[in-house]
DNA sequence: CATGAATGAGGATTCATTCAT
DNA sequence: TATGAATGAATCCTCATTCAT
């Protein structure tokens, strides 16, 4: 009966507006809350959806374990779908470039690719709740983050720094020519994901250890190896 | 999911009972045919359980599609759970061992790998239904496959065929010594896998195009690749 | 989130079929319900919308008089739009020419038009339900009716019926010529329907009386007067 | 409609002393005028009132039309209800007697009556906002207007104009004595009403055209001419 | 084997209204 | 005066499942 969807712009800016209100006033400690409530319902429903999926996770529960009640997620998410795409926002934003800190150029290429991907193997072991968050996503087929264009200049740092270490690679002359960073980001991508996201068939058909620290070195460095040897001349 | 696999044994032990007993009077000719309308349950109901997950396919739209009713649904799979139950026995129960008919003996070791792997590659885009159900019980942490410990030997035959082609490839002095045919499998079958069950993701972030002829063929050949330099010597 | 109308049809036409269905079993006669429900539902829902509106009327209270359950509303009608609609339906095709009975052909032509003039006035006070829903579609524009293009026929008769009175009259020569049928149709209906919708507010403001029987006697006789007086030679 | 004039007085007494306020002071420059507010208000909410019914209506949709907020509503109004009150006296109110500039004295008494007809008509024709909410507050059976004895005295210029120009008749040979001048107004009203009232479902019904400038000016002299019929000695 | 009818327990969403500042 | 945040109580609607025949 009630027009859906009908205002879907009006209160998603007003959410906005109020990031962009509080940020104005960073004097004021106490808030009437507003962005800790959002960020509350956003941490919450992130681990929520992420352990049962877009369709088995339920407002109810979300609201229940927020510091706030349901009406507030439809106040600021506008609907389930809304709640959703704010957490998948959200968690992509997060990703950007924490590999900053490997500080990478003051190793030599290989060890530094060698480093990167170790580092975004542990990352995908870190954030379980990202990684089942994006095969979520998949399983609806990518309904959710095709409204999110921005998320586009999320990985582009990762992909420079690929180029990067390829240049200096190929110019001290130990990669081989003609890889394309982005090939070779889902190269090791695939790999470190894979491990988390398929865990439970895998391990399962393969009564393979997937969990144990002894597993999880030895992995990493299996993935590191198939990558160093890939680009190696 | 109401009231799980509150009695679980019942109906499925007639269920099983029909199976045996359809298959035992063959001669009858206005069967009804038990089997059939069981798989065709489970066909379309593969579909929808891959297309839309655990939690977001309906019986009601299941039993619409198929050639029979919800009653009957019920009558053969006692439950949601256990049809899905069934529809993920099946699926995993279909792949075994399809490489067979590679003939990969008559090659040498590094284009028997390099075939086995680009034929699984392809296994994949040709089985997304089976990927994303795949996904669909990772997403629920291997709940159901942990009840169907038969499928362990699913594999095998796979992990035999690779270790022999290791064996054959040392022995050649073409590969490397020490590779774990389970790691190799876990690592090729993790980028056949992410290219498909991660498509709609990637290619949103990376404006990457994973569809067309040229792209599937293109990271075919890395794939390959990739396994080859691994295993080399 | 779920699919919102897709399957418009499908239940409508299960409700359809087993209209024909037990039509096709006049013997039966205790038929597991279903018709019997739907015209329960039918029933107090038309009392419910008509005293309260569509916006106003409420599917639970409606449900609650119901001899079944709100479930039962929804697999019959599917939403709350769609039972309204069903019950604006049920209300018009009612109405077919109740005016039959009426033996108008036995009369002369002026008697003819003021007795039905006279039946359709008190048909108006009579059916406060209908006069109430009619209302309440035009509130909404048109919106629902626009979508039950059949009932275009439900008031032919009437005009027909008209039109043969007009003529007759004319041939008398106690009636002028000219006089189109639908316009007189909506004249005395206008007159009749008013009397009934617009009560509350016209006898406020001109404490009128509009409901004792002198009063009623009296309107019908002027409506009946002023249809006749325009009519005349 | 929650706790419906639970405080009926509290604010609204308020409401007017602000109104009294404002107006003892007209010298204060900086007023944020208050009038001016609820005025704006209640323009908004007649239009939404009057296009989707008491219960159709939503204060947040009406609050967000109007300059101020909804704080503001409910600090005039009280309520909902509170509100819907006010337009309907507001609507009310403003018909009085604007038929003062037809100057009909001037006009012999059968023209006369054409031409105020005539005028109803049109007046009815340009306040469908009105003649909806009208609609509205009997389908909610007068329960609000009855809280509006005032509003009884707006239409008493209308009878005694009527009054005037039957008396002119009469005593001119022109018209029949007897005639009533609320019955010849709820006469020639029913049929201008009607005609806004019902065009949804009447045009829909009989394929009738109820918008056209052609078919406007017709049902207008149809109108007229029954009225003059209706009179005529 | 088969089918239409029925249902209880959720599940998402909305609304008028109030509070803190 | 004014505004954004907050809320409890509905309100519409859906789902897996069962029953009668």
């Amino acid at each position: 009966m009630h027009s859906v969807a009908k205002t879907q712009s009006k209160r998603a800016v007003r959410g906005r507006k109020m990031q962009a209100a509080s940020a104005a006033k960073p004097a004021r400690i106490r808030t009437p809350d507003a962005e800790r409530t959002k960020a509350n319902i956003i941490d919450v429903a992130t681990k929520e959806f992420s352990e049962k999926g877009l369709d088995g996770a339920r407002i109810d529960e979300i609201a229940e374990k927020t510091r706030t009640s349901k009406r507030m997620i439809y106040y600021y998410f506008e609907s389930k779908d809304g709640l959703y795409l704010a957490v998948l926002e959200h968690a992509y934003r997060r990703i950007r470039s924490v590999e900053h800190d490997l500080d990478l150029d003051a190793k030599p290429p290989l060890e530094a690719l060698a480093d990167l991907v170790r580092f975004d193997f542990d990352y995908h072991l870190q954030n379980v709740d990202f990684i089942r968050l994006v095969m979520v996503e998949n399983i609806h087929m990518g309904r959710h983050i095709a409204k999110l264009p921005g998320l586009r200049a999320v990985n582009q740092p990762t992909i420079l720094m690929l180029r990067h270490i390829i240049d200096r690679g190929v110019r001290a002359g130990v990669m081989r020519a003609g890889i394309d960073p982005v090939d070779l980001h889902m190269t090791y991508t695939a790999m470190c994901f894979y491990f988390v996201s398929n865990r439970y068939t895998f391990s399962h058909i393969f009564k393979a250890d997937m969990v144990s620290a002894k597993a999880v070195t030895a992995r990493r460095e299996i993935v590191a190896d198939v990558v160093l040897r890939y680009v190696a001349k």
